[in-house]
DNA sequence: CATGAATGAGGATTCATTCAT
DNA sequence: GATGAATGAATCCTCATTCAT
């Protein structure tokens, strides 16, 4: 990877990563508001106005982080589905891949559940546009298995929306759950648990 | 009640009120921090010195909204619980209380998911700490239905807690799809789908 | 004069032209890109948030001084030439009001000529286009007594637009050159040396 | 010229040339404070760095257009003066001269008249005084030939001062206007324009 | 008590200048 | 020498909080 590019174009990349890597800690610890670019150039250890040759602003630096993590939990899902041999199948991989993609990306998660309401208010900037895109292709994404899988009579024929409603807000349910305690014990063994819930439900 | 007060006391309690309320629509659209004590006092219809007669500082504001809705949510569950014949029914009426609840309190839903991480750090302040004791109660208080059923072999012997998150999960997850497409249908009316979904699972 | 306004508000008004009054020294000292908020806030003796109450931003502290400035200079020059008996003592009259106004409002003057041609570039701001438009009917102004005087044989056929150039520029460089060599004498003193070398030349 | 110069020292005089006038431009259209070293650097299509091997400083690129500008406007007015057979040919020559010059130097003109008075303030750096000296030395050409005028009986008995200021006040007034209506007729054109309204006045 | 002007700490951003490569 | 990334001082502006009237 990375091939092509001249040693300086592989240090700003990296650079580059280094100050998302501690932005979005930053975020995710204080949020958008709270955070302050005084700090995440100090966690980056970075001067303050290095930052603004890698980044337009503060916000650039944030819809960089999410527009980066969104794409890369849509594909995450996308592959997910597409291995499984069944829509069964496909619908334990995609809790398998989310609740995997979440394990590493827990600040992105946190980021993700408070801010998502935030940024789609006010949509006037093109970065924004295309992120809350990124996030409704990812969930109609979901939708498909769920239509597929209906469609398949794996399930009852209940609206793929609400389907994917329930499975999602399941799934974030338990990462949210998992961070608050620590985060220390892996969420991917949650995984048997949330499908036997989703599936077969919770009566005896 | 408040049969106790005197008119003066009354009216100090009813401005108290419509400031927490303005502050509650202005926290929901924007965030602790994007919010500011100008704007509240504006749609209070109040000047910016008088939210300072009435509440500490701009937190003080926003706790005691968390305060007084956390603890009635916590109150209707409690209730809710309560009321049912048999743990099935009392679950049921949860779902049901959960959603009336978030129907009449849409703004406190968006600042609790947003701002709950938030809050939860750094605690250091008496109001903050009271708050998490709250959370932490409501919670409790629906793992307690959920061992009941589980007890009483109405629900598979599934931790409490994972059913309770389960649960808690998809009803936030409803809500807050409710109020991102304009939450004009009525929230109550998906009761059913969400318990059908918790007890028989999605599997045809 | 102020009759109708509150205690308040006379104190506001006079804060507003303290505020004014030390921002047209500083700017005059160093043009507007030099000249710092803090350093205004500084000399005026208030807070820099204060001059925040009473101006948009730096820019409007600087806009409002011209535009006031500008006003009160064409309307000083329109009511010389109202009193002159005919076009020539309209025009003597014309030269000792723009002495008197600059020797009253040499930072003005000092601004007005460093800051002109700046303000012009880049017009899409209100403020920026009415002062624009002030300074140009305070041109038409001083054309138009030398249409009059022309028309009226007194002056020679030159366009008065070169007529009123040709006097604006003296009146200019005398300004000029008294500020730089202190201000202390009297400015108006030099009205009959400008009008003899316009109305007659220099030639012997 | 350059006789004595190697390849090399002749390519980094005219890369200072190159640089001086991209930043000649910048400073006329923006200011001294506005214009950023950024800016001047790519409109020379240079590098930022080269920029300051070839200037100390901002300052220095500015003080080294004004300086070379300065000397050479008042070369071209002594060699005007020299040029005539008699004071008032000489004065005739000089407002050609400096039309002439204001015609090929619109920039140098722009950046003249507004930043003047700025550096004639807090003058510690040698630069800035060698450049004050210049500026007076030009002046003092000026009262020269009228001082000669005078004394010939070809003006009339007012200070040689008094009728420098006139007559550079004349021009500058006319160059202003030229510049500011576009700067596109010729400027030298209206040399007796102003040699007419000086010598003869305006009376009819 | 109510008001809203004043305060000033805090934060985002810019840009001249330096220096490692 | 040339480059342009990095630095950090400087600056504008915001806004929670206070306090004189």
């Amino acid at each position: 990877m990375h091939k092509s590019l001249s040693r300086r174009e592989r240090v700003k990349l990296a650079n580059r990563e280094a100050i998302l890597s501690a932005a979005e800690e930053i975020f995710a610890e204080k949020g958008f508001y709270a955070a302050t670019v005084d700090e995440i150039a100090e966690r980056a250890e970075f001067s303050k106005g290095a930052l603004y040759t890698y980044f337009k602003n503060k916000e650039d630096i944030f819809l960089s982080i999410m527009r980066e993590k969104v794409g890369s939990l849509g594909k995450k899902i996308k592959e997910s589905i597409k291995v499984g041999l069944n829509p069964i199948e496909s619908i334990e991989n995609l809790i398998k891949a989310h609740l995997e993609f979440f394990e590493k990306n827990k600040e992105f998660f946190q980021i993700m559940t408070s801010e998502k309401g935030r940024f789609e208010m006010g949509i006037k900037n093109k970065l924004r546009k295309e992120l809350v895109r990124r996030f409704q292709s990812y969930l109609e994404e979901v939708e498909g298995v769920m239509e597929a899988a209906v469609d398949n009579k794996d399930l009852k024929s209940i609206g793929p929306n609400h389907l994917a409603i329930a499975l999602i807000g399941m799934v974030h349910s338990f990462t949210a759950q998992w961070i608050l305690t620590g985060g220390e014990s892996s969420l991917m063994e949650l995984s048997p648990v949330i499908a036997s819930l989703f599936f077969e439900g919770a009566k005896g």
